[in-house]
DNA sequence: AAATGTAAATTAACGATGTTAAGTTTACAT
DNA sequence: ATGTAAACTTAACATCGTTAATTTACATTT
């Protein structure tokens, strides 16, 4: 009876042949660039194959989204954590805006598109991952300003762990996703990307803090 | 000899007609839900008329950014403009988030999609516009930023405007932009949007100020 | 060993897309 | 009336995502 077992093997295997390939060309050309007879061509597949395996372009897409919605989390988990819970939130802001530097266009298909409705409800697999730090990377950032807000670091007006992330968040986010959707406008004399970074970061965390934090 | 400038000023109105046209179906459908068939359909012309007054899709698309711009640059004049350089440029932050609250697809196409390399050029139009404060948002935002410099206000450490400049940015994008593409994400427990504004705004200049300012 | 069943993969096709080339119409100048 | 230039249309091309019908490969049953 190992034959079932087999197949199933097997059509996994094409399967992950199909994400690899389309992963590859995703990074390179993003989602416009790519097309399904592209990917059909990479892996010597007619184009009609990938249905098989996927419903649709978007599909396919998705679940390599949210294979990276992991693979950010493990980022995080892997990052550097110094011992100081602020030190540690500043190396998650990094984190992301790394990430997003390294892999664009998964970011931006990740943070920067707006999420059809039908998208943003969890299926059977998300409820397993929501609200586990190790997996659930706002979780991860919650767990760390709850951390930071015990020790009471944050000036008294901000008690809102939430608010806190939000802001933490959106203050990466807003540099990594401008540079993503502008650095080749002429009409800014953008400055480096590191130096940005490492501004927005301090001012924001600077501003956040007690004074002498 | 007063034809050619009436042929001129007719090719103008249907250029017009066709910009008016494309704006609402972008507005509607987005950049990739509009077709080049579509707008002509909308206007009774055929699809290749449009080739007549733009070069390609993206060249229309870009037309109405160019709009668009004018008139984000226009809101930043007529809002209400404090005396205080720092109050400006918390006004600053805080229209250009009412902007993408209000105008959300506007802004996607302006400040969440990625410009084509071939785009990052200026035309002659853009040259003009460029480094008019009154017309360029940015250098609007650069304006204040070197007469909050001029004061002394900042922190020692800052004393690029450029950089101090595409941080302010990058914080209300971060905010505004997060909104847009994820606020309907389950994920997260969301605090109002009002509020994560004005804690952005208020500790991203605290962390520039120097303290006390 | 032959027939049957099953599921992956292919071929062929549909309708839609952006865009180009060639042809037509229109309105003016000569 | 003839010529010309520019706006516009028709027809077509290559490509796209996707579906339906068919073939192939192989395991199971008879």
């Amino acid at each position: 009876m190992g034959v079932k077992e087999r197949r199933e093997r097997e059509k996994t295997e094409t399967r992950e042949i199909i994400l690899d390939a389309a992963r590859e060309l995703f990074l390179a050309e993003g989602y416009e660039g790519v097309s399904m007879r592209k990917v059909a061509e990479k892996i010597e597949y007619s184009p009609t194959a990938i249905y098989v395996h996927f419903k649709d372009k978007d599909d396919l897409f998705h679940e390599l989204c949210h294979a990276d919605y992991a693979r950010l989390a493990a980022e995080f988990q892997s990052a550097a954590l110094p011992a100081d819970p602020i030190e540690r939130i500043r190396a998650i802001g990094q984190t992301y805006i790394n990430f997003g530097l390294h892999y664009p266009n998964h970011f931006k298909l990740m943070f920067m598109t707006a999420n059809p409705q039908s998208y943003s409800e969890l299926n059977e697999k998300d409820k397993e991952v929501k609200g586990n730090p190790e997996k659930d990377s706002y979780a991860f950032l919650m767990q760390n300003v709850h951390e930071a807000l015990a020790m009471g670091v944050f000036r008294d007006e901000f008690k809102n762990a939430d608010l806190i992330a939000q802001t933490l968040w959106a203050a990466a986010h807003g540099v990594i996703s401008l540079q993503i959707a502008k650095c080749n406008d002429a009409w800014v004399d953008w400055q480096p990307i590191e130096q940005r970074a490492q501004v927005m970061l301090d001012s924001i965390l600077r501003g956040l803090l007690k004074e002498g934090k």
